[in-house]
RNA sequence: GCUGUUAUAGCACAGUCGGUAGUGCACUACAUUGGUAGUGUAGAGGUCACGGGUUCGAUUCCCGUUAACAGCUCCA
C-alpha cells in the first residue's frame, strides 16, 4: 500500500510549493508533470483515445486508480482491458454495478464481498432467497439500467468511525472495517446512491460495461471458511468489447463438448456408476489407454534408475499410527476389522515403501535409491468434490519415494522437475507451479520444516522456475512443489507434486550405512509425474477433445471392409498391424462404407483402411487418416511402416493435430 | 460435507394442469453385398432413482434418502 502512504504524507506538504514530478512510462519515455498530477491526466496528455480506454495504472509495479495523484518520481503505466490489472478494475466495476442492480431489486440484501476473479467477477450476498434464472436475467436488465445511466464513479476516504457509521446496515462491511490494519486508509466508490467499500481501483463511469453477462448462482461461504453462513453468489463476465462476450461463451461452449465425462461415455472408456459413488469402471477402450500411458511410464522410468515395486492395498493400524497417518488423515481413510484386528485401506503409498526399504540394510553406495509404484489408493473424498475422473474415491498414483542422502537432494529435485517437466511438454502441456508450506496440522521440528522448504525454493529458483507459494498447504509431513494442469474450462487441476519428507525416515527409523561404517538416516522424496492415471486421463482426454494421438489412442487403425465377401483380406490387414504392435479392428457389419466411415469418425480413430476388392487383389489399403482425410491407395506394408514408425516416436507427431475434434 | 438444481428405456431427451408413458440413436430380426460422414421394414425394451405421505387413484403434489450437475470447502 506504498501509494497510499505516499498519498498521506505528501497532503502534509500540501502547503509547499508544487514540485514536478519525473515519471518513465513503459516504454522507457521519461516525462515531467506538475506535482499532483492524476494518472488519468498522464493518460489524457499522452493521448486522447489512450485515456478514454484506460482502466487503471501502476506505479511502481502497484495497481493504481486512475483518479490517483503523481506526487513523486515513479515508473507508470496506463493500463487497459488488454492488460490484467485493467481487466481487474474493469471486471470489479462490474461487482460493483451488479451489488447496486442487486440492492435496487432487493433493497434488504446484504452485502459481502465482490472480486473480479481470472474469468469476470462476482458478488456474495446474505439474502433469505435464492436466485432464480429468471431473477438472473432481471438482475441483468437492472445493471443495464444503470450502465445507461451513466453514473460518475467516486471515491473518497473515511475514518474509521464515519465508515462503522456510514456502514451500519451492513454486518459484512463492518466485519471488514474491523479486521482493517489500525491506520490503513478506508476507501469507498460511489456511483448514484450506491456506496461500496472497496481498496479500488474502478473506472471512471458505469457507462463502459457495456459487454457482460451474469453466468450462475452458487452457494459459497463467508470469508471461504464452512464454519461460517453459507451466502449465495451470483458469477458473472465481462469484456470491452461485445465481440470478445461472445466469443467467450462461444468457447464455454466448445469446452463442455470435451468435457472429459462425456467423451468418456461416448468413446467408452469408463463410467461411474451409483454403486460406487466415486469409483470408476474402466472398460475395455478406457483401459488400453491406461496401460499404453503405463507402458510409457515405465520405459521413462526405467531410463532414469527407477525399481518398481508394488505394496499391499490394505495394512494395518499399528502401520497407519506410526506413520502418522492414524492420527492426521484419519477422515479420509476407509478402515476395516480382519480378526478382530483394526486395518486401514491405503490411502498413500509411503508408509508401504517405508516397510520395504527397511527389508534390507542399505549402503551409502546404495543411495539414491528411487523406488517407484502404481499404487491404487483409496480416499474418502467429499461428495460433493466428486468429478468425473479428475476427483475420484480411489486412485492409480504414479508413485515413487527417494531416498537418499543430504547432499543428493537438490540433484534429484532437479531430476524430477526435468522428467515432469519432459512429460508435460511431450503432451503439450502448459503448467504452474507452486511451493506450499508447513500447515497447521503437521508433524516435526520447525527448523527441519525450514530446511526443507528452503531447499525447494533453492532448486525452483536454480532451474528458473516462476512459482508461487500457498502458505500452510502442504502435506502434513512436509512442504512440497505442486505442479498444476488446466482443464477445457479453465480450471486448474494439481498433478505432479514433489513433496520432501525428514519425517517419515525419523518415524520409521530407516537406516543406511555410510563410509564411516555407522548408522545414518536418510532423508526422503515423495513424487508423481501424472498426479494420478485417472486425473490424467480425466486431462488429455480434454486436452486432445479425445483424439488421441495414435501410441495412445485405444484403437489405431479401423479396418473397414466394402462388405463380407472381403472380410478374409480384413482380417489378414488387422492381423498384419497387430503382429506389429499396431491395435487393429475389423467392423465386419453390413453396413454401408459410408455408415462405417461415420462412426469410426465418431470414434476418433487415427486410421481408418477401407478394403474391398481393389485392394484384396494389390495388397493395398485405401487410407483415411484423422488428419488429412482421404489419402488414397498405399501398399498395405508402406501404410505398416508408417504407422508403425508414427507409434515409435509417439510425441514427435501429436503436436500436428488438427482436426474438428481437437480445436 | 454445505448452498442450489436435477433424476423418465443402454444413451440423448419429450411428456403427463394427478387416471401407470413417447421420439431419436443404440439393440434384435428380415431384406439389402455396398467405394469414403447416417439403407429400408418390422420388433423388443421402462414398477417414470429409492422409501414414506396426501389422494378413490401418484411417474406427476409434499417429506426423506441416494446419486448426478454448478459453485463453496477440500485435494492426486
Amino acid at each position: 500500500m506504498s501509494y497510499i502512504n505516499r498519498e498521506r504524507e505528501d497532503s502534509e506538504e500540501e502547503f509547499l510549493l508544487n514540485f514536478m514530478v519525473n515519471i518513465i512510462l513503459k516504454d522507457g519515455t521519461k516525462k515531467e508533470y506538475d506535482k499532483g498530477t492524476s494518472v488519468l491526466e498522464v493518460a489524457q496528455n499522452l493521448s486522447s483515445g489512450l485515456a478514454r480506454v484506460a482502466c487503471a495504472g501502476k506505479i511502481d509495479g502497484e495497481l493504481v486508480d486512475l483518479r490517483i495523484p503523481l506526487n513523486d518520481d515513479c515508473n507508470l503505466e496506463i493500463l487497459t482491458f488488454e492488460d490484467d490489472g485493467g481487466k481487474w478494475a474493469f471486471r470489479h466495476t462490474g461487482a460493483h454495478i451488479l451489488a447496486q442492480a442487486v440492492k435496487n431489486l432487493y433493497p434488504d440484501v446484504k452485502l459481502a464481498i465482490g472480486p473480479a476473479i481470472q474469468t469476470g467477477f462476482y458478488y456474495d450476498f446474505d439474502i433469505d432467497k435464492h436466485f432464480t434464472e429468471e431473477d438472473l436475467a432481471n438482475i441483468e436488465d437492472e445493471m443495464k439500467k444503470i450502465v445507461k445511466a451513466k453514473y460518475d464513479i467516486e471515491t473518497f476516504t473515511l475514518s474509521k468511525e464515519e465508515a462503522l457509521k456510514l456502514m451500519a446496515d451492513e454486518p459484512y462491511k463492518i466485519e471488514l472495517i474491523n479486521d482493517l490494519p489500525e491506520g490503513e486508509i478506508i476507501r469507498f466508490y460511489k456511483q448514484g446512491d450506491f456506496v461500496d467499500l472497496c481498496a479500488g481501483p474502478h473506472l471512471l463511469n458505469t457507462k463502459a460495461f457495456e459487454a457482460f453477462k451474469l453466468l450462475s448462482t452458487a452457494g459459497a461461504y463467508w470469508k471461504g471458511s464452512e464454519k461460517n453462513k453459507m451466502l449465495c453468489r451470483i458469477y458473472g463476465t465481462a469484456f470491452s468489447k461485445k465481440a470478445d462476450l461472445k466469443a467467450y461463451l462461444e468457447r464455454i461452449e466448445e469446452a463442455k463438448k470435451r468435457d472429459h465425462r462425456k467423451l468418456g461415455k461416448e468413446l467408452e472408456l469408463f463410467v461411474i456408476m451409483d454403486e460406487g459413488p466415486g469409483f470408476p469402471f474402466f472398460l475395455p477402450k478406457g483401459m488400453l489407454l491406461k496401460n499404453n500411458l503405463i507402458e510409457y511410464w515405465r520405459e521413462l522410468h526405467q531410463k532414469a534408475g527407477y525399481k518398481e515395486i508394488s505394496t499391499p492395498i490394505i495394512l494395518n493400524k499399528e502401520l497407519w499410527l506410526t506413520s502418522g497417518h492414524w492420527e492426521h488423515y484419519r477422515e479420509n481413510m476407509y478402515t476395516t476389522i480382519i480378526d478382530e484386528m483394526d486395518f486401514a485401506v491405503k490411502p498413500m503409498n509411503c508408509p508401504g515403501c517405508m516397510l520395504v526399504y527397511k527389508s534390507k540394510l542399505h549402503s551409502y553406495k546404495d543411495l539414491p535409491l528411487r523406488m517407484g509404484e502404481l499404487g491404487l489408493v483409496h480416499r474418502h473424498e467429499l461428495s460433493g468434490a466428486l468429478h468425473g475422473l479428475m476427483r475420484v474415491r480411489n486412485f492409480t498414483q504414479d508413485d515413487a519415494h527417494i531416498f537418499m542422502l543430504p547432499n543428493q537432494i537438490k540433484a534429484e529435485i532437479e531430476n524430477i522437475m526435468k522428467l515432469i517437466d519432459e512429460v508435460y511438454n511431450a503432451f503439450g502441456f502448459k503448467y504452474r507451479v507452486e511451493i506450499s508450506t508447513k500447515p497447521e496440522d503437521s508433524i516435526g521440528e520447525e527448523s527441519v520444516w525450514e530446511t526443507a522448504t528452503q531447499s525447494l525454493i533453492d532448486a525452483m529458483t536454480e532451474l528458473g522456475y516462476d512459482y508461487k507459494i500457498n502458505e500452510g498447504d502442504g502435506a502434513f509431513y512436509g512442504p512440497k512443489i505442486d505442479f498444476k494442469l488446466e482443464d477445457s474450462l479453465g480450471r486448474t487441476w494439481q498433478c505432479g507434486t514433489i513433496q520432501l519428507d525428514f519425517q517419515l525416515p525419523e518415524r520409521f527409523e530407516l537406516e543406511y550405512i555410510g563410509s564411516d561404517g555407522e548408522k545414518h538416516r536418510p532423508v526422503m522424496i515423495h513424487r508423481v509425474v501424472f498426479g494420478s492415471i485417472e486425473r490424467f486421463i480425466g486431462i488429455i482426454t480434454e486436452h486432445f477433445a479425445g483424439a488421441f494421438p495414435t501410441w495412445l489412442a485405444p484403437v489405431a487403425v479401423k479396418v473397414l471392409p466394402i462388405s463380407d465377401k472381403y472380410a478374409e483380406y480384413a482380417n489378414n490387414v488387422a492381423d498384419q498391424l497387430n503382429e506389429k504392435g499396431i491395435r487393429a479392428e475389423i467392423d465386419y457389419r453390413t453396413e454401408k462404407i459410408g455408415y462405417k466411415i461415420r462412426e469410426a469418425r465418431m470414434e476418433r480413430v487415427p486410421y481408418i483402411v477401407v478394403v474391398g476388392l481393389e485392394e484384396q487383389e494389390t495388397n493395398t489399403v485405401s487410407v483415411r487418416s484423422r488428419q488429412k482425410g482421404e489419402e488414397g491407395s498405399f501398399p498395405l506394408n508402406e501404410f505398416i511402416n508408417r504407422v508403425e514408425s508414427e507409434i515409435n516416436t509417439r510425441f514427435n507427431y501429436h503436436t500436428n493435430i488438427t482436426n474438428e475434434f481437437s480445436k
